[in-house]
DNA sequence: CGCGGGAGTTAAAGCGGTTTAAACGCAACA
DNA sequence: TGTTGCGTTTAAACCGCTTTAACTCCCGCG
């Protein structure tokens, strides 16, 4: 018997079955040619050593590494409150797992970025990698180009500088939200933005516009939220502050930062929804148990990583794939949002009678106005933020 | 000039600097031997053909694979709501990417776990893993050693079985909390536990329950509240529905419960802290801006990965490392933690007015009381919950 | 002048697989 | 009986690196 402690090799597999290492191999991988009950045999003899190829081995002598990579580039302090890419991994595991391949994570900083990428293509230690969180002007798909680094985009086609994007629509829960906000009257709808460098923040903000834009009114304040539970409060206590021009609703770019300013809202003495209505975007856990409740949106960041992977596969294997575009966000209109408070909102609009969709609504004048009155938000122009 | 495609290999680098590809490979890793100026030109030809030594090739022909592994294991739909694994894979990386190491992550369902492991050790892709979130009676720790898997436990020494173990004692945290609520007038004092599965679950629990006894109070009711939102909403509204044997203050396993309970303290229109006070665990990015700002506890995940890494290292190397026990987590007591309820609270324990730690306080007859009373919480014995 | 010895360098043998091309056995065919 | 051809199996090269042992100089010493 082999020595106990080496694990087994595709050499102690032949030499149970009585075979070459070739046989071995070639009855792994099903290749054609081999006697059907000699690849019984064989891989009767793998089992039970417990016998696995060496995937090092592996990836050496067929040139595939059998892994993925994902670099998730963070500030020290930024981590640990997105709940998308816990999800967003478990979605592309459901896809590698199966086969055996893995996941290769590395978190860096923003200056470390760029060398992460170049270690990863140089050391062959994965096929492909996952570009998420897209920026503007993204130097990774030239850089993974540069570096003949297989890579998928996840984010939309428009950032995507001819690699493969597999994107999933926030636009309509935005505009979506921004609709309904109008119908239950709210005239002053402002904007609590992500980071500027993010094209899904631009996006937002966008869709955010447009809406607000469509119905007729003209966009309020946006102020920047960073995405965190402190930009959102410090954005909410600014647009709070603003007096007669303070917004009836807020539409926040994410949940931290919309439950932030759930926070201070009630801080400031202020009812949610009776004074302001609030809106944010991920579906956290916790916005269901917020007080009240946070309408927010539901994006399938698991099918979202899975339709990733399976387009990083073709990349890999083909060199293209189609872009893959996924069911749009759908909005959650929970109990943050609500009728607007009374000395804004027309007399119709009273808590319960929902003016349907479309009737005229009583509409302030307001300069700037340069959106044709009246068009319906989901029906109106593609919102397209520059080109990164 | 080579072929234009293809990624330098060591030999490309010899031929370059017009030495041996052993010589390459000494120059690389330092070895004694080499010539300074032949090092100097060979490292520069490797500079100018980019070249970095093939991770498979090195990991097959030293038998490392220069990678740790580590498996979540997950219901799909408990993922994405714990801060806990970002910050701590970010420690991780901290101590792998320096050195150009990997951290290779899995997602597996509680059923696939073991084979999750199985493969990690048979395809031979990492050098050893890391086990988090240990359960009671976690069969892991054998696993691995049937396995031959280098492993380090993320937890206390107490549930290792023999492994290095790299732990954060949380359990200052839970004592404090309860402290500081019995020094504010609480005497009945709830708990909302985790997943009885978790060790951690059980030793929060277990701390809250000395430190009740410590305080000569009886353990208040304890409920599950399985680390969710759901599950925290579900045992607040049924605690807090007990009448007059309602609880003044409840200490939750972790924030996401402690959060869903805030929003049902408030649905039920009781003030937080004036008729609850609520205590959490974690310090989520949002725990500062729940309403009131939930007190909790912060513990340093990100030094958490970094030693637990660290520890790795030694194991993969040596066999053996030391059990590291890093600084506590720290209380952080913020508004939803305040003075007892006037029906309940002495008379001398008025809001402002801090009966100081030590002093006598008036202490109900409780049946069952089987501590010494008066002994100071934080002196207390150790708190062990059952071997795991 | 020959030889021992140290410094510098390299040839060659792995590591554990895959893969190509050749060898093998055997039946059918000429 | 000697080919031919097919189905099955294997030897050997290779993937890119590490490492041991050997080899080549060159110097100093006897």
């Amino acid at each position: 018997m082999a020595a106990r402690d080496r694990r087994p090799t595709i050499a102690d597999v032949a030499k149970l079955a009585g075979v070459s290492p070739s046989a071995v191999s070639f009855a792994l991988n099903g290749r054609p040619g081999l006697a059907k009950d000699t690849k019984a045999r064989i891989l009767a003899a793998a089992a039970e050593l417990g016998w696995r190829p060496s995937r090092p081995a592996q990836a050496l002598s067929h040139g595939k590494a059998g892994a993925f990579g994902l670099v998730l580039t963070r500030e020290t302090d930024a981590i640990g409150a997105d709940p998308f890419f816990p999800a967003f991994i478990a979605g592309v595991e459901s896809v590698l797992s199966p086969r055996g391949d893995s996941l290769v994570l590395h978190v860096t900083g923003p200056g470390d970025e760029a060398a992460a990428y170049e270690r990863l293509a140089a050391d062959r230690r994965v096929d492909g990698v996952l570009l998420t969180d897209m920026r503007v002007d993204d130097p990774r798909p030239a850089l993974t180009r540069s570096l003949s680094l297989p890579a998928v985009v996840v984010g939309d086609p428009d950032c995507a500088q001819g690699l493969c994007a597999v994107s999933l629509d926030d636009r309509p829960a935005f505009t979506g939200a921004v609709a309904r906000l109008v119908e239950l009257g709210h005239r002053r709808i402002a904007h609590v933005a992500g980071p500027q460098e993010f094209r899904h923040s631009r996006r937002r903000q966008a869709s955010w516009e447009e809406a607000v834009r469509a119905a007729g009114l003209t966009p309020g304040p946006v102020l920047p939220g960073g995405f965190t539970a402190d930009g959102g409060a410090a954005a909410t206590r600014e647009l709070l502050a603003l007096g007669d021009a303070r917004p009836t609703a807020i539409v926040y770019a994410n949940d931290l930062s919309a439950t932030a300013g759930l926070a201070v809202a009630h801080e400031l003495g202020l009812a949610v929804p009776g004074d302001l209505s609030v809106v944010g975007y991920d579906d956290t856990p916790l916005a269901a148990y917020t007080h009240p409740p946070l309408a927010s949106a539901r994006a399938d960041a698991l099918s979202w990583g899975a339709a990733a992977a399976r387009a990083l596969d073709e990349v890999v294997a083909g060199g293209r794939a189609d872009d893959v575009e996924l069911a749009p966000a759908e909005l959650l209109p929970r109990a943050s949002m609500g009728p607007a408070p009374a000395r804004t909102a027309p007399a119709g609009t009273a808590p319960g009678s929902r003016s349907p969709a479309g009737a005229p609504l009583p509409r302030p004048a307001s300069a700037g106005d340069r959106t044709t009155p009246g068009a319906p938000p989901a029906a109106g122009p593609t919102v397209r933020s520059e080109p990164c």
